[in-house]
DNA sequence: TTTATAAGTATCGACTCGATACCATATAGC
DNA sequence: GCTATATGGTATCGAGTCGATACTTATAAA
């Protein structure tokens, strides 16, 4: 058998593991990944639409997840008063105690027992493919905000750094977030 | 961050496009990896309890993914006159056909496009990771029937091959499928 | 002002999933 | 041979995902 199609077959096996192994841990799959999500993306990224796009789902099915977690009391949103259509989501402290446990991490324990060459060579073996399947489909990248080609960097204005395309500041935890809006630069 | 995690959000992300992929085509992904394990396992994997431990999942989950599978004429199911425990799973050629548009094919075609050397290292990475986190789990492997201790080459009684722990010979195509019974050579 | 668009929500039906309870059949102990 | 137990599957429940459709409300555009 051809390598790419053992490692299609490798890759189904792996996400049914970490289906799995985050069915055991209370929350659904889905639930895991929004939380996840939503803890590393930043303040214009951490709405319902931002995780329609992420997830790559429909705005009804997020909008059901959103529920299920904050009836868990693991998120609270709040509408935006500039845009009242807007609802902005907040994780609580009871999530982020919950993601310190999140039983994703045996995953990265088990990558982590590999030599390093090949730890990095699997990376971005993973990255291209990721990265070529979004192109094929049309899904965009969500890297973090500093990869951006809307980035400036040391901002004159007295902010750390400074949003291009928004036209907003940005600190420098902000720069290290998710972000909807990122594009890789030309 | 680290490489081991950064492959661990990679692996995430794939994984929900493979699940959205799939999830377009008709059928839910659980009911496509069924599909293909059964497509893949010889006859003594091709029932409900050796398709439950290679989902890793429970009976009574499978049974119900079955039935779905059998009322849209997938499969069928036989009972074993020898055991009549045992049901037997034979795919139907509609879903021999279904299969060869299977959508993880376009999973495959992204890595395709990787050099091919950084397309093995890939695979390797993946299977390293996939026995880590199956030994740590205690899952099974689920590898080919020819690649097993068990298994006996150029078999002196007419058959090809033979199966060391039942007992019984086996055809070559046999010893190419996957095996609930395979154990790696100590 | 009307109209269009954007952001979210509610509801439906099919399905997964773990848990529990259950049934039929086969094997072991005596 | 006869009961106890283990094995292989199934049925049902409640919570949740998921796409589809329909809907509400709020902003923007004509």
């Amino acid at each position: 058998m051809e390598s790419a199609e053992s490692s299609t077959i490798l890759l189904e096996r792996l996400a049914r593991i970490l289906q799995n192994e985050t069915h055991a841990a209370g929350l659904k799959p889905t639930q895991w990944e929004a939380l996840r999500y939503l803890a590393r993306a930043n303040r214009f990224s951490r709405n319902p639409s931002a995780l329609t796009a992420y997830l790559g789902t429909t705005k009804g099915t997020v909008s059901q997840t959103l529920n299920a977690l904050e009836r868990k009391g693991l998120l609270v949103k709040k509408t935006d008063p500039a845009d009242r259509r807007h609802v902005d989501i907040d994780l609580t402290e009871k999530a982020r105690h919950r993601l310190d446990e999140d039983p994703i991490h045996a995953l990265t324990d088990a990558t982590a027992s590999l030599p390093a060459g090949e730890q990095a060579g699997l990376a971005d073996g993973l990255r291209t493919v990721l990265e070529e399947a979004l192109r094929r489909r049309g899904g965009r990248p969500f890297g973090v905000c500093r990869s951006c080609r809307f980035f400036r960097a040391d901002d004159s204005q007295g902010a750390p750094h400074r949003c291009g395309l928004l036209d907003v500041p940005l600190s420098d935890s902000d720069s290290r977030q998710i972000c909807v809006e990122q594009q890789a630069p030309c």
